[in-house]
DNA sequence: ACTTACGGGACTCCCCGTTCTT
DNA sequence: AAGAACGGGGAGTCCCGTAAGT
């Protein structure tokens, strides 16, 4: 199964440029007249494919700027965390070294789209809906850990809470822009370990 | 305008009357042909009106599932919480003494929307959405509570932990008919309190 | 119910103009560039209004070429037809009625479009189809006549033979466009009653 | 060339073996989910071909459902039957020839693709289309026979009444699941011969 | 006040031609 | 050389909103 690395093919790398373009234009075209006002025919016109290709890469319109390949390397950080550490530390540190091994241009790309996400209220919804799917493969990794069915009850309320705890950092970073959002995530951690006291 | 509350007007009756006539055809039309395969046009000529009546009383089709009467009740109920309570205190008891004060019929009712939304994707993300508005008032009684402005970090990262473990209750609640809404909400909060730690 | 005749109302009436035109230019353009070489938001422009007014109107492409008005005038002719007459007859006189009701303008609209369609695989299938609903009428009314079902396997086959060869006449009279609709139809009855004997 | 009738070659029994397997899935997922509802994509994944190589066995999705290979075998009848015979009795032989030489599984199949035809509009329409096609071969074998042009009016009448009446016997004997195609069709030339006459 | 007419955009699917791969 | 992937483009459906009628 190492082989087919090297060498992704041709076609595959056309399609990953024909997709990286078209998030492009989309998400030049809606900085510049909002994401209401842009419509599908615009970026495809803009990307210079039809308005089908648009749909055969995205399904949605909302899913240009939702998309990310931000789960799979979530899941190996996972992966690789100590086994003594509790379930919400190696969920942290997780997140954070996926946050880590992001370039900055990556980054900024990251901090543009969370922007646009939380002031267009189809994207928010269509966000934390996404959230949701990528807190239930958590729910399953931690699950494995702590040795419980991916079903249980407390799994799953620990998995939605850090999910809603997360939405809360994407807003806040999302209206301070100079704040960090690995620091803000490490704040959010921290007041759920400590049971959502104030002192 | 000499009217007063209790007699709330003919013209309030009928049109809550309607409203409630859509929302029922709508909910079944749901249940027999599924959401999506359901159109507006079908549900507007079950309840007797036309599809851009249906428009006045609903902004969108999903809202039709979605809107609920429970933030005024959530509201009120948290205001009647005595101060000695902490903030997460507050908030579980107000949001059981908004579901005990609902008659059984009520129950039933926001027990099967419960089942349609978790199931399709668009209403589940609507919801939760909503649930965020939801969140963004009690962020702003907790604000008035704590004394600390309602943008601040803190309030923030505590309505959206709540949201997010609701989402969960209601997720699992919907996979398990059985389950009791309240006492697994309070099983939901009793996790957040304890920090989310497996034992 | 004699009342709301003379006054189709205004609405009635632009919507039969914008049907008309919408009719009008679509056969202009198909005639000009083909049918399939003409699309719906061509067609839309040119009768200035929006590709989704143009489906209110016509549920497909092809029904633009297809529909006509055809059906009830049979029907009353058919009906006022003296019982004496044999079936075969009556439905005859029923259709010479429909064609001599027509003005010479009709007329020609009518010969223009049996050329299209004609000429058009898919217009051809859709009319196909469309005459044996006609003839499901057709059926209808013969059984009436004849004290039988309407899903007697007698009436059927009288019907379908009558459909298949009005087909054969619309086709002569689409290649030979000097041959009188009436006439060639009168023959075509004609052999039906001979049994289809070739002499 | 040297390659005789007995045995068509490898390449070529694939390449109806695959036919057969779309032909088989397609049916039985119009059979699940109707005829609409069912996309080629679908029908190309449970037959294990892409979808561009379901276009190259099938230049339609109707024609998955259309096709069969009546047409060469109602040809060799009709050219089998005795000069002798009228052209009615020719083509009526010919035909029940070509349904005798069936096996019982074979009328199975068409027996269900019957069904699927008049009950889907689409199919219909494209079938009844195809039979006109057909009838314009006989047309040209009847126009032989009785020395006349084929495009000669009697003789295209003569071929569309058949049409016709065939088309109803399909319709009947798919509302009548009983009733035999051999018999109906039977019945069926014996009313075009007698002139369409109710007693 | 309620309905109808209509615009427009998202989205799906069919079908076909071209290009790439094996 | 056969077959698969890719892409284009048009038909058609539905949602939702606005404007104009009644």
């Amino acid at each position: 199964m190492t082989k087919n690395q090297p060498v992704p093919g041709l076609r595959e790398r056309k399609k990953a440029k024909t997709m990286a373009s078209i998030q492009m234009h989309a998400l030049r075209l809606f900085r510049e007249h909002g994401y209401n006002a842009t419509t599908v025919e615009q970026i495809a016109e803009a990307a210079e494919i039809s308005p089908s290709t648009f749909f055969r890469y995205f399904a949605t319109k909302e899913d240009v700027v939702i998309m990310d390949n931000y789960d799979p390397v979530l899941i190996a950080e996972f992966e690789n965390q100590p086994p003594e550490l509790s379930p919400l530390q190696a969920v942290r540190n997780a997140m954070l070294a996926g946050l880590a091994s992001m370039s900055a241009d990556e980054l900024d790309t990251v901090f543009e789209r969370n922007q646009l996400i939380m002031t267009v209220p189809e994207l928010r919804a269509a966000t934390i809906n996404n959230l949701t799917q990528t807190m239930q493969m958590i729910t399953e990794l931690v699950a494995g850990r702590v040795g419980k069915p991916a079903n249980d009850l407390d799994i799953r309320l620990f998995a939605g809470s850090i999910m809603g705890m997360t939405v809360s950092v994407m807003l806040h970073c999302a209206e301070n822009p100079d704040a960090s959002f690995s620091d803000t995530l490490i704040k959010g951690f921290n007041r759920l370990e400590a049971g959502l006291t104030f002192n």
